[in-house]
DNA sequence: AATCATAGTGTATTGTTGACACAAGAGTAA
DNA sequence: TTACTCTTGTGTCAACAATACACTATGATT
């Protein structure tokens, strides 16, 4: 929580440069040890929990407001972001609002203003992130899916909903290239596959199906050191990978 | 175009009420005569088209801001919408921009505020709406998609991406309770498909994979009057027509 | 050398999609 | 009445995709 008067400051600097009543909140999806990971943020406040998020500048594209925060929060630029939902409920910063709503007259007061907010899911590599936490936050830090505590505001909704649009998007587009590391084998993937989806997936058909895609090249040479039979190592097909991005795979009229 | 006055009492009842920065606009999609229709406003100006849109007002939830302006527009309650995407280009009222910055100074000026628009589109049964034009508009006619006219400002964009979306909805979704009437004949629905999908398919294949779904019922008698052979009536089973908008067909993993 | 865990590959079965042809009903014109 | 035409209803076959499942190969461990 802010004193009033870092409060009042931050106001006056937001009135100034952002959009009033419009805000981003992102879901920073990564994958690691086969987890599927997500971004969030702890506050300073004890067990208050958000998705990162922040404010558009009153001239700058939505989407690049969007990679300007994930910037900040994860040190990447360019990252894969896809707009998925705006939320708008009038409600739905209830919470805020009783929690500033003594500490500035409501004129000044960005916090009690109403906010819809544009939902974006990004897809990155978890091991190019380096969390970062804002101005109100103690800590940002990678949460399983499968661990996630309560969130403020509507930011558990916010999550479901890009979860649910991964998860339709597997059906007709590529994924991975964004979640995976350069150099990757066919075991890897396919755990990425069944984390998202929360899902086992028969090995031998799910190679085949994903070769059948014809996103993936085959190295030459096989991941060395582990303990057992020496897999191979794929990476996408770029051209294949884009092209498939854009055309979807089939499935339909 | 409004008069100085008009434009100024616009204003300040937009200012008292809408949020600021925010509009709806909608791609009504009908279906008449063996064409898809969208519903477009024809200004008083000559020559200027849009597609229908509004203000949210300033505690009202997007969706029933947008339901509120569709009802203006078509004299219908309860219209099957969805959300599609966010427009907010820093320039992409700059139309508007040019067009009203001579006429009031910036602070007052309504419309020479960025704006970034929330896309819905609806789909209708073209038999019951009854379309409205509203203050800036001469007429609210129905067009053909195969006969547009020039939009304003990135209206086109805006249609554009509500038919894609359409078509990839089309996928995994049923559709068409809330475009056809209530009883239909297969040769019709399948109709609806072609046109939105612009593409012929097979008669045969169409029915076999339509009725798979499970999401129809045939009524007991066949149409009278044609001029040729009796069709089969049918009507959508509500109960699984909805359970398959929110489960989806297959297809996938 | 035997064992274990994981990786690579093939095949038989089943289900789905696409292409296609013929029969049936209803009007029309000789 | 009959032949014709238009449209609808239905069935089949072949190609392809998805599923289920089993064996072989490799490298580390004992």
């Amino acid at each position: 929580m802010l004193t009033k008067k870092e409060l009042a400051a931050y106001c006056d600097n937001a009135r100034e440069n952002y959009l009033p009543h419009i805000s981003i909140d992102c879901v920073v999806f990564g994958f690691h040890e086969g987890q599927l990971k997500v971004l969030i943020l702890k506050m300073k406040n004890e067990g208050e929990y958000y998705l990162p998020g922040g404010f558009m500048l009153k001239r700058e594209p939505i989407e690049m407001a969007a990679n300007r925060i994930l910037k900040e929060r994860t040190g990447l630029d360019e990252i894969f972001l896809q707009q998925f939902h705006v939320f708008g409920d009038p409600e739905r910063s209830k919470e805020h609002f009783e929690m500033y709503k003594d500490m500035l007259p409501a004129e000044e007061n960005w916090f009690t203003n109403r906010f819809l907010t544009i939902g974006y899911y990004a897809l990155v590599d978890f091991c190019d992130v380096n969390p970062t936490p804002d101005q109100f936050s103690a800590e940002c830090i990678w949460c399983d899916l499968n661990d996630l505590p309560e969130f403020k505001l509507d930011h558990a909704l916010i999550l479901k909903t890009a979860l649910d649009t991964l998860r339709l998007q597997l059906n007709y587009q590529p994924i991975g290239y964004n979640l995976m590391p350069k150099e990757f084998t066919m075991p890897e993937l396919q755990k990425l596959y069944e984390t998202i989806l929360d899902k086992k997936l028969d090995r031998r058909n799910f190679q085949r199906r994903m070769l059948g895609f014809g996103i993936l090249s085959r190295l030459e040479s096989p991941r060395k050191g582990g303990a057992h039979k020496a897999p191979y190592l794929y990476s996408f097909d770029l051209k294949n990978y884009k092209a498939a991005l854009t055309e979807g795979f089939k499935g339909g009229w």
